[in-house]
DNA sequence: GACTTTACATACATACATGAATGTTTGATT
DNA sequence: AATCAAACATTCATGTATGTATGTAAAGTC
């Protein structure tokens, strides 16, 4: 049974997406042909490369479809907390943590990107993408730690990029352990510990 | 010109893992045809095909190839520092960071493990040898920061099991990160600075 | 109601990749 | 010296992925 509204075009779009993301996930991107998404989703191939120009423009959409709201919270949270710098970077750390432990999109796309997917030239873009906002995130925390620096809440030696290096590097090594076996520790509660920790050593 | 004897094939061998390793690292693995490989390496794929059973067990000799050393040191390093718990700790960290750093075959399969191979069901065996080790470590590193604990030098309410995840993490996210763009950060000093202030903040 | 466009399905052409089978040359063994 | 087996090269058969081109029925538009 064929469908043409403009609404069942659109559900068709997402039951791709969601076929894309659970496949991807599963199997892997390159694993994954896109013959097995069409099916997947209970369409043909046409139906992709109607929807979409090719795999990587599909996993493009992936993360449009998740970014959006990620932003909308970053930018929430942004505003929150201006007096507290460390607090602030504790909460924005932990409120992705939490996204990605409860948000089963967010958690699927992380798993793609992190474990699913190759790193290589053709994939660049999508890449790219996942780091800029990421590098933009990182100067801003920069500055937070120097706002802290100059409250005298932290210690003068401490750089405050390398400082911010390494919580993203907790964050995201949190991040690629616990997607390999969800089921090892609890990341929510790991994360908060040894993020706090971490503060703590430049207090 | 063919070459036969065994030392001559043991030559082909390694040049067939170099090809290998360059290329999985540069262009990924499952970007990466056997014959590419075979080409690589000056060969025709009957060459690969005689020394290996597939692709997989081409990345499984890579592993062999880097894991002896990699346990011997591991060995030596374990019987350092017995009365210095937390130093010990300290120091094999940053002794594998120093190895991926300067080793290019060490920084070249974290690299293929890390970003150029998809996590998937075929690649299984592979993680799993890479986890293997790696859990044990994680319980000796346990056993060094409740022996810490007790001798007073960390704080009571701190959990060895979630510490250790997170220093695992914390290195494991610098990895992944450098191995991103090697020019972002240096990796050693970086992790010198983090890895400290993570220590720090337990005690 | 005629016309156009959308939303797919179908079919096809091309390009690789894999693995096995087979062939060939030479070192190793006795 | 004869034989065997190792170390590859060559060829082939098969499967599979991709992208595109074409077909078509219904939706949308006027």
């Amino acid at each position: 049974m064929v469908r043409r509204t403009k609404a069942d075009a659109l559900t068709t779009k997402n039951e791709l997406l969601d076929a894309a993301e659970r496949l991807f996930s599963e199997r892997g991107v390159s694993n994954t042909s896109m013959m097995q998404v069409a099916e997947a989703a209970g369409v043909t191939r046409g139906a992709i490369y109607h929807h979409f120009e090719n795999k990587l423009d599909l996993i493009y959409a992936l993360m449009e479809r998740v970014s959006l709201p990620v932003d909308e919270m970053r930018d929430e949270l942004r505003a929150q907390l201006p007096d507290e710098p460390l607090r602030q970077l504790r909460e924005r750390s932990l409120h992705v943590v939490h996204q990605v432990q409860h948000d089963p999109h967010m958690q699927a796309l992380v798993n793609i990107l992190c474990h699913k997917c190759e790193y290589v030239e053709d994939t660049l873009p999508i890449h790219l993408r996942h780091l800029s906002g990421r590098n933009e995130c990182i100067e801003e925390f920069v500055k937070l730690v120097e706002l802290a620096q100059q409250q005298g809440s932290v210690r003068a030696e401490v750089e405050p990029r390398t400082f911010v290096i390494g919580l993203f590097a907790l964050v995201d090594g949190l991040f690629y352990n616990w997607l390999l076996d969800t089921d090892y520790f609890d990341l929510g509660r790991a994360a908060e510990r040894t993020i706090d920790t971490y503060i703590a050593g430049i207090q």
